[in-house]
DNA sequence: ATCAAAACAAACAAAAATAAACAAAAAAAT
DNA sequence: ATTTTTTTGTTTATTTTTGTTTGTTTTGAT
């Protein structure tokens, strides 16, 4: 069995019982207490499950029922394992840009809590770091923009000029292969674009709801991806049109 | 049965029944009831129950509206006073810094919503702005600071320059009348020097609690004010030499 | 006020769980 | 093919939990 299909399991089995025994885990996984002790500890990290002396107890229930205006987001069980799966991809010490779109703001409520640094225009992502002691948060500033509660126009711009990412996870309108990511709104789109502009790599975090759309105003070509995360599962021609733009895509 | 459960069902046990004890819980539990009162010792100090000689009572019904963060908020009253008083002075289309202390953030919560432009490095004005559709808000952005949800350091400074305002009101630790207005926290301090640098009127919001006091870092020097709005009624010596500064005092 | 029962606190010891260190095996990167 | 990293199991401390014992405090009835 794969790792993360114990961990998925894991964290299944969690949520199925409430709680569970580290010695119950042990002999439904096949693999030694110590080795369940480390996923716990890895899982509780990610923030999928709680430790307790003894083994672990599932968030749910727990968590307060998701709030009136989470529960109209399209799609929200899709974006938390694209958030998921982004997660993964940043290592202790990254400098990471995270901008306000719902799956960002999964992203940093599923982020661990270590040694990071993070620039965001989000006020909900810069909320929800606020509890994570070892994470550096820095926000451009800028208009705010209430409908996404994010910052937007010439300071946001400006302010994100001084800095340079290692890695940036975004969110769009719409993704085309042809005609790259686009935005319905204009102001969003620059940040975006300026966004782009300061990171070493470029991941697209994508659910299946847009794909193939192309929304008003062009965020970024296709050829300026270099990561792209999502739960749609593309046609083998597209998949060799992203392979020859040397884009890596995961699908979770 | 894990130790994590068995606190969730004292504390469910608690609050179905409004209190229980020491012994029911050990026989319901299945543990001595030594166990228990270490249990118990426990959730008292994780805030979910409330101790009492032979056993517990529920936190339930006994918790006031005001969420745990602004219970433990001083002066809250005078505070939420000299915020009333404070919108006062505000005309339609002036354009106002507001800084991170609470009571600004009551000034917030008091604003009507009028054509308005307000800057500020806080978290919770902004979000409280978000809900008033004809105020402009505009965020500094910069470094997080948890402690009071705010942004700071050299990008805040460096966003505030940008900007000219008709008004400034902000907080602060201490008020001296020779040694003038303090702050204990230097970064805070920095925005705020730069804060009345750009401002056309300066609005000190100083509960009494802070008259008399001077804390690490100076902030302004008496003079640079031009408003005080306070509860606390200063002796008519204090009074005059405001009078010779051409300082007006509020006292609410 | 006095006293006995109940409740508690502190100290200790045993058991269970965990953490840390290390080495072997497996997987990934070069 | 090799080196490096990651994962896993094993062994050995260390910590946490729990029950027990002993002495103290609180409570309420006399």
């Amino acid at each position: 069995m794969l790792i993360a299909d114990r961990y998925e399991r894991i964290v299944e089995l969690v949520n199925e019982r409430g709680s569970i025994r580290v010695s119950e885990l042990s002999t439904l996984c096949q693999v030694t207490e110590e080795t369940i002790r480390r996923d716990l500890d890895r899982l509780e990290k990610a923030g999928r499950l709680l430790r307790s002396h003894g083994g672990a107890v599932s968030l749910r229930d727990r968590q307060p029922e998701t709030p009136y205006a989470e529960r109209e987001i399209m799609n929200a069980a899709e974006k938390q394992q694209i958030a998921r799966e982004a997660v993964m991809m940043i290592k202790p010490g990254d400098r990471i840009l995270l901008d306000a779109s719902t799956t960002a703001w999964y992203m940093a409520s599923h982020l661990p809590d270590i040694p990071l640094t993070v620039l965001t225009n989000s006020i909900r992502v810069a909320a929800e770091l606020s509890g994570k002691e070892r994470i550096d948060v820095i926000s451009t500033g800028g208009q705010l923009s209430r409908r996404s509660m994010s910052f937007v126009g010439h300071l946001a711009e400006r302010s994100l000029e001084l800095y340079h990412v290692d890695k940036m996870f975004f969110s769009c309108k719409g993704f085309h292969l042809e005609r790259g990511a686009s935005e319905s709104n204009e102001l969003q789109a620059m940040v975006k674009r300026k966004m782009i502009s300061i990171a070493e790599q470029v991941i697209l975090l994508c659910d299946s709801s847009k794909f193939g759309i192309q929304a008003f105003t062009h965020v970024a070509t296709t050829s300026e991806l270099d990561v792209v995360i999502t739960d749609y599962s593309p046609a083998t021609e597209q998949l060799k049109q992203l392979q020859e733009l040397n884009i890596a895509i995961t699908t979770v």
